[in-house]
RNA sequence: GGCGCGUUCGUCUAGCGGCCUAGGACACCGCCCUCUCAAGGCGGAGAUCACGGGUUCAAAUCCCGUACGCGCUACCA
């Protein structure tokens, strides 16, 4: 076997791939990107039962969003190919034979109900529950007999009985069970499909990968596997068991958990680089303070000696601080881009289509420091293209700095029954002096609108809080938003005049 | 039940015997900036390094035990 490195991510098209799923992907990809090696992937559907239609093209299409090249695989081919495990069932067949002739696998004729009924009885009993060995020994007249009534058999790897074994885990150091407490597993189904066991063996040998980089949960059938490469005579390749990642309650992150789906990522609006930045984080550290990085500096600092053991809990909120992190450094050109077809597709119908490009560009430009996440920015931009916005008039009052009234805002049942303050007239007064003096501009754009109002609040001897803060609320119908002259700007001064 | 793995601020983590009265980041709190909200700057709170024993002049770091958590325990991967 040479000495490259050669590692693979083999996912099963059992439905969308989610991020633990796709941070061993990751994982593997940054060992062969870091080391010039490999990155094979391989699909392994030997579950007809719960093989989904269209899971391949997803698993596809997320490495594709986030980036992530394969060397190898089922579209592009290989020299090791095929790279869909349902096309190699042949090999399987023939390495399962070939134990059965070297004596390390024998033919099981129990049927199902029969492993039920004994995994049962060992449940009860508070035993270790496994395959109790009944077909382990079964001479050539016994077998005949039994195939009468079992033409399907399954193949079952002869464990052995006594003695341990022992692997090194790049991540985990010595691991060592005994054999005794491992049963006959299955290697070949009735159907004639491989279990996992025996499937990757047989394609990790034959596509000579080096490194197996898969989840912690793998761990306890390793010692099976590494007993498989002992029947063929094979060299194991090196393992590395990488830390689970948990949901907030730290159990294995699952759908009870919300969106785990790396694709829900991608519709939410998040960036496949801060996803990756955030995920090469997952189990993994530059050093004691590198937080923000991109994926070359990932790459050319990867290695499994950082990579820690214990689980990690998905925290989606740092991921959303560090969406945002990436898409404030975005250009607006680029988040109009990003943002568009949300727009389009989430403001409400009153707005006419299609969205006008130049005028989202502005829109993105104001907008794009106030959001985390692309799905968070057509409501907050929502007042640029529409008029259908309503508030109770007590909020301009809140939006003036009046932090007891916004209190009572947000605690009424029905805010606009509340009773006004009385300086009512004088807000009134402001806003229409505002207006008649914006309505004189020739040449409106931020520094001559900044300019006049900042007059204005001298002449009606107001503060900038209450004129702004009033002017802001009648504009946009909140209190936060974006500055009000770049707002402003941006509105024009015709649709400006209107809301005031 | 059995087996395995794990255990440093709420969360992600740094730490691989003395630099640690434990560092950074998210979240949280306060202040500054300021037309609001963000962003940014500054500061704060937050971890008796799960617990108990060893080893050592010296342990978060090495060893043993206990507890807890998680994972596996399928003709699923």
């Amino acid at each position: 076997m040479g000495e490259a490195v050669r590692v693979r991510y083999a996912p099963s098209p059992t439905g969308d791939p989610h991020v633990g799923n796709i941070r061993s992907a990751l994982f593997n990809w940054l060992l062969a990107r870091r080391l010039g090696g490999k990155f094979i992937v391989r699909i392994e559907d030997t579950d007809q039962a719960r093989k989904m239609e269209g899971s391949v093209q997803v698993i596809l299409d997320s490495l594709r969003w986030l980036g992530i090249d394969w060397d190898e695989g089922p579209d592009v081919g290989g020299e090791f190919g095929p790279y869909i495990q349902s096309d190699r069932v042949e090999s399987y067949s023939v390495a399962a034979n070939r134990l059965v002739e070297s004596d390390n696998a024998y033919y099981c004729y129990c049927p199902s109900e029969r492993l039920v009924m004994i995994r049962e009885s060992q449940k009860k009993q508070n035993r270790p529950t496994g395959y109790d060995g009944r077909c382990r020994n079964l001479s050539a007249l016994e077998r005949a007999e039994e195939v009468k009534s079992n033409p399907t058999p399954v193949v079952r790897f002869k464990m052995p009985l006594t003695g341990k074994t022992t692997f090194n885990d790049v991540i985990r150091g010595d691991v060592t069970w005994e054999n005794r407490l491992l049963d006959d597993f299955v290697l070949l189904k009735s159907d004639g499909y491989p279990t996992y066991h025996l499937a990757s063996v047989v394609d990790d040998n034959a596509m000579e990968i080096s490194h197996v980089l898969r989840a912690d949960e793998w761990l306890p059938s390793t010692p099976r596997h590494v007993l498989l490469y002992e029947a063929f005579g094979w060299n194991p390749p090196i393992f590395a068991h990488l830390p689970l990642i948990l949901g907030s309650d730290r159990s294995k992150l699952s759908k009870r958990h919300g969106s785990v789906s790396i694709m829900d990522y991608k519709d939410q609006g998040y960036l496949p680089e801060a996803m990756l930045n955030f995920l090469s984080l997952l189990g993994w550290s530059l050093d004691d303070k590198t937080t923000e990085m991109d994926i070359n500096t990932v790459i050319e600092n990867f290695s499994l000696e950082r990579i820690g053991a214990s689980p990690a809990v998905f925290d989606l909120e740092k991921l959303s601080w560090l969406n945002g992190v990436y898409l404030r450094n975005l250009s607006a050109d680029v988040v109009a881009e990003k943002s568009f077809e949300l727009l389009d597709r989430d403001l409400g119908v009153d707005v006419s289509r299609p969205l006008d490009w130049a005028y989202v560009v502005k829109v993105c430009s104001v907008i794009q420091d106030r959001a985390r996440i692309f799905s968070e920015i057509p409501h907050l931009a929502s007042f640029f293209f529409s008029e259908n916005y309503s508030y109770p008039v007590i909020l301009i009052w809140a939006g003036m700095g009046d932090k007891s009234i916004k209190k009572l805002i947000e605690t009424s049942e029905d805010p606009r029954a509340l009773s006004l303050p009385e300086d009512r007239d004088s807000v009134s007064h402001s806003l229409a002096a505002a207006s008649g003096a914006l309505s004189k501009i020739d040449d409106w754009n931020h520094d001559t609108l900044e300019a006049t109002l900042r007059n204005l609040v001298q002449e009606l001897g107001t503060s900038n809080r209450r004129l702004f803060g009033a002017m802001r609320v009648v504009l946009t119908g909140r209190t936060e938003a974006p500055p009000l002259f770049s707002t402003m700007e941006i509105l024009g001064q015709k649709i400006f005049l209107g809301r005031l």
